[in-house]
DNA sequence: GATGAAATGCCTACCAGTAGGTAGGTAAGT
DNA sequence: ACTTACCTACCTACTGGTAGGCATTTCATC
């Protein structure tokens, strides 16, 4: 998972940074002490904030994919697999940290417009990831018939991230397992 | 709603310029341009940045119960008032406002303690307001008799912030209708 | 295999701009 | 005389970012 280059480890440390203070109140210079190098070489890496950040996006997309396929190929049933993802997000909340879109999403009006477009397919990619849950559900009956799928799966990942932003500030993981929780025993229905 | 004294408006605006960029890229610059008066002013009123967003908070919590009793005393059903808080959530969207207390908890780590504390009083204020409303639909019985209010409450507001995070990101008002909507769709049954 | 050149990855030193905050003054109202 | 509500001027700390230097590694050419 971390990498042993000093890219990769920017991109980890930054990710980690910003999943837990935000983009704007995270800098270079927070940044470089946690990962060993002087300020100024991080800019050797990304010139720009805007390109770190960029770089973020982009991996972030990948990597969802990656931990979504050990998710989608497993045996599960299809709630269970919902119930992974929320141990994901759940997972993040137990090192104090919010879902990387969401962040950036809450901060997005300080971003440039380049970087508020990478969001929004970054969003509508992790979207996807979500919704071929869903589709399957619909198509072995374990879901309605008539469920709008995209819908859903927007409505299931905004439930995960209200959830964990609440959950982080109420210092409460219980939080959080009961609004995944009822979410999920609402679509059993 | 507005206030004409200096005092109010600079808690107006501040309340404006934290929802829409978060407290980290709001500066008493940004807000004495705003106010019209200067820097340095502000800090007659709020000696430091910390008293100015307890100020927010404590007023906050206020604010809500007063919108609140509206919706509350109103001949509407259960599920109209849930609607009707949904709708206050959609309004702040339009003005591409995020939730004072969702902007604040995304933050909190960046808080001080003291704010944090006062933070967690918030939003448990806001949850009660919330669960006052399912607590009359399982009396009236427009709701399981089976359902934790708490639980639900939260699972409620939850929902309603993660959707007006994503939605003002995907320049959508629709996204946060529609992620209501499934959700009301859901407790119907 | 030795050699010069270029590319790599970091460094020190510095810059302008802005952050939150302070000191001290002033004009008007009580 | 005191308080209120502002002002100008200034401070230190830190922001993202740049310029230029310096080893080390890579690599084509002799």
């Amino acid at each position: 998972m971390a990498t042993t280059d000093t890219k990769g480890e920017l991109l980890d440390c930054a990710q980690d940074l910003i999943q837990r203070v935000g983009v704007n109140a995270m800098s270079y210079n927070d940044l470089s002490v946690e990962v060993g190098i002087r300020k100024a070489s991080i800019h050797y890496h990304f010139p720009k904030k805007d390109d770190l950040i960029e770089a973020l996006l982009l991996r972030c997309g990948n990597d969802y994919s990656d931990r979504y396929r050990e998710i989608a190929s497993s045996q599960k049933t299809v709630l269970e697999k919902l119930e992974a993802l929320a141990d994901m997000f759940d997972n993040s909340l137990a090192q104090g940290k919010i879902c990387l879109v969401g962040m950036l999403c809450v901060e997005s009006t300080t971003l440039s417009d380049k970087l508020q477009n990478t969001l929004e397919s970054t969003i509508n990619n992790c979207i996807g990831v979500i919704e071929s849950i869903f589709i399957q559900g619909v198509a072995d009956q374990t879901l309605p018939q008539d469920m709008n799928t995209n819908e859903a799966a927007h409505a299931f990942h905004d439930t995960l991230l209200g959830a964990q932003i609440i959950a982080r500030s109420l210092k409460s993981r219980d939080h959080f397992k009961i609004a995944a929780t009822t979410y999920l025993n609402l679509l059993r229905g």
